[in-house]
DNA sequence: TGGTAATAGTTGATTTTGTAACTAACAAGC
DNA sequence: GCTTGTTAGTTACAAAATCAACTATTACCA
């Protein structure tokens, strides 16, 4: 015997919204983890600092969302392996300036590339106006607009 | 010194996406966790069971995309917490068959009732339209269809 | 001043997840 | 029957996330 229950769990927003995000992020993970070994986190904080230039780790964390002890743990690892540079601030010496090193650009740059080529088969798959939909309401959905 | 690089880290797709899905799944998460002490692998669990009354724990793995520790850990504090029966399979003995106690069922009612009324707020931010492209295009990425 | 509160960032303890190895039961071929 | 391979599910260990407490520094204000 079957149960007869119409909730649709594959429709549900939140449930679905994760399968697409895991599913959508699996691609890219596999490169940043394979070739460089880097956590989700910490591509993300390189991507700030590769977009942004200078920040501190307040400051990414407030961007991206993040909560500082994963921020300061990400810079740790970051910085361990030379890929950022670690500049206590001379007007507050609480703050700490973090920017990508050359090594670090150089990571940056080509994950950059392979995000930009992934998102275009990712997106290869839907029409232009529906991209266009689909950013709009997931950026209302974020909390962003 | 600002750096100007044009990548903009909101559009790309699989960092939106997981955006998205974490501000569309706190609100839902904070009453199964708050209320019941439940998990996110444990709620899903719980519904699979709910929308289909009966299963193993492959099948559920294999509807939600869950890996088989997950759920079987899931299963476990479950079980512990008698939310689920489980039930050795009689023709095969390394089956389990899963299914809901009444205190689950009730468990279950409760959150489904949540879920229905949360996801209403949440697409109350869009219209019908754009509803049904959204869920259609996160179908797609989820590799559901 | 001096005292309290706030902020930047780190560390430690606990929980949760991921990976791989494992046990037990069945299946298939000989 | 016996061997080999497969499947269901659990467990052990390592990796990572979470939450709270902590240090150091600055800000506020009586």
């Amino acid at each position: 015997m079957t149960k007869a229950d119409d909730f649709d769990l594959q429709a549900f927003l939140p449930y679905l919204l994760n399968q697409a995000a895991e599913e959508a992020s699996l691609g890219f993970q596999k490169v940043y983890k394979d070739r460089y070994g880097l956590l989700r986190s910490e591509w993300r904080v390189l991507f700030h600092l590769g977009i942004f230039g200078r920040l501190t780790a307040t400051e990414i964390g407030a961007k991206g969302k993040v909560h500082k002890t994963k921020v300061s743990r990400a810079v740790q690892r970051l910085a361990d392996r030379r890929l950022v540079k670690r500049a206590r601030s001379e007007e507050d010496r609480r703050v700490e300036w973090l920017e990508l090193t050359p090594a670090g650009e150089k990571v940056y740059r080509d994950l950059r590339e392979v995000a930009q080529a992934y998102e275009g088969r990712l997106l290869a798959q839907l029409n232009e106006a529906e991209v266009q939909v689909l950013k709009c309401m997931l950026l209302k959905l974020a909390g962003r607009s």
